[in-house]
DNA sequence: ATTTTACGAATGAACGTTCGGTCGCAAAAA
DNA sequence: TTTTTGCGACCGAACGTTCATTCGTAAAAT
């Protein structure tokens, strides 16, 4: 499995051949079906584990009553830690993200981990700490923003070192809280 | 050529065969090989159009000498108008980012395209209305979640109507602007 | 008439997958 | 204790299919 999640996310999932995650696994193609019922299986298996990964590393990291400050800080910092302890697991979640080949166990995971962090933004919409939005636009935005950080130092754009991370965190909170109520003067 | 666009950004370089692309566009595979010397060659050609495409229709509609709030404001309505008029190419793109049978030509245009826009961001770090930070990152978190909104658009999660991207819009700019200075009083 | 363009058919390679059988080992039988 | 049995993991070899690509030729365009 750590052969095929390494394949995969280096290449995609038809670009991974079963006799190369064989070769890479050293073993024998054919034992790879003595676990698995086959290539879409196996891609879907590695998927839940992955996004499960996912999903407990930030379930776990945020408290639940914080200010949102606070919480949006414990969950970008879960965030950078799962990419960076588990990187491969990171680019194959980003890359098989809503494949043909996965199945409609695999595809309900995805509200699974999406629909707390909703929660959460519409509770600070309510309380006038976060912009006055829906909060799926906002998601993606942050999210696209963070795949976009972590994309970018991969490639090596950047280093991802802590300041760069903290740096983009601020930004990434500046776009999502409410904007500063116009106290006193106001312009135009 | 539009056939090979469609179905490349359906499914990936590895995922679309020459025998389907042949087909979609009602002509026989053998056909292909005599305008093009390869797959490889083939999807290279289309990336550097699409490259370039995306990277004129940035240049073109910024102009040079507009406040930089009206710059970013042009600049995200002409990648909404991309994104809308050429989805195929914007999914194109997307998802052949760095390919590994990309050559050198098609790397090279990744520059052309990202340069420009670091050296306006870069300018008005100076001019003190963007964020004192270097440009790459702030870049690429804007680019990010530009990606998600219309990806995120693409899957449904919500329309997107011209009021989503406008707010999404204000949302990033808020996100890479200069804090306001502290003028008067100071909280700790 | 000549050059370009398209195609049907065929090629070797690589794909995902199957099958029959070998191996090592732990439990059961002697 | 020794032997036998059962079993799951593993593999070499093969299957049919599909892949990217080539070639000789026919049609079309100039």
């Amino acid at each position: 499995m750590d052969a095929a999640l390494a394949l995969f996310a280096e290449r995609g999932f038809h670009g991974a051949a079963i006799p190369d995650i064989a070769e890479r696994a050293g073993v024998a193609p054919a034992t790879i079906y003595s676990h698995f019922a086959g290539k879409v299986e196996l891609v879907n298996e590695l998927y839940r584990r992955a996004k499960l990964a996912l999903g407990a590393a930030l379930l776990t990291s945020v408290p639940a009553a914080a200010p949102m400050r606070d919480q949006f800080a414990a969950l970008w910092r879960a965030l950078v830690r799962f990419a960076r302890e588990q990187p491969r697991a990171f680019a194959f979640l980003e890359l098989h993200h809503h494949g043909d080949y996965l199945d409609d166990a695999s595809r309900a995971l995805e509200l699974r981990v999406l629909t707390p962090i909703a929660e959460v933004l519409e509770l600070g919409r309510r309380r006038g700490v976060t912009k006055d939005l829906p909060p799926h636009p906002l998601i993606v935005t942050v999210w696209g923003a963070f795949v976009g950080m972590i994309k970018a130092a991969r490639l090596g754009y950047f280093e991802l070192s802590d300041d760069v991370c903290a740096q983009v965190e601020a930004t990434c909170w500046d776009a999502i809280r409410a904007p500063a109520p116009a106290t006193g003067e106001t312009r135009s």
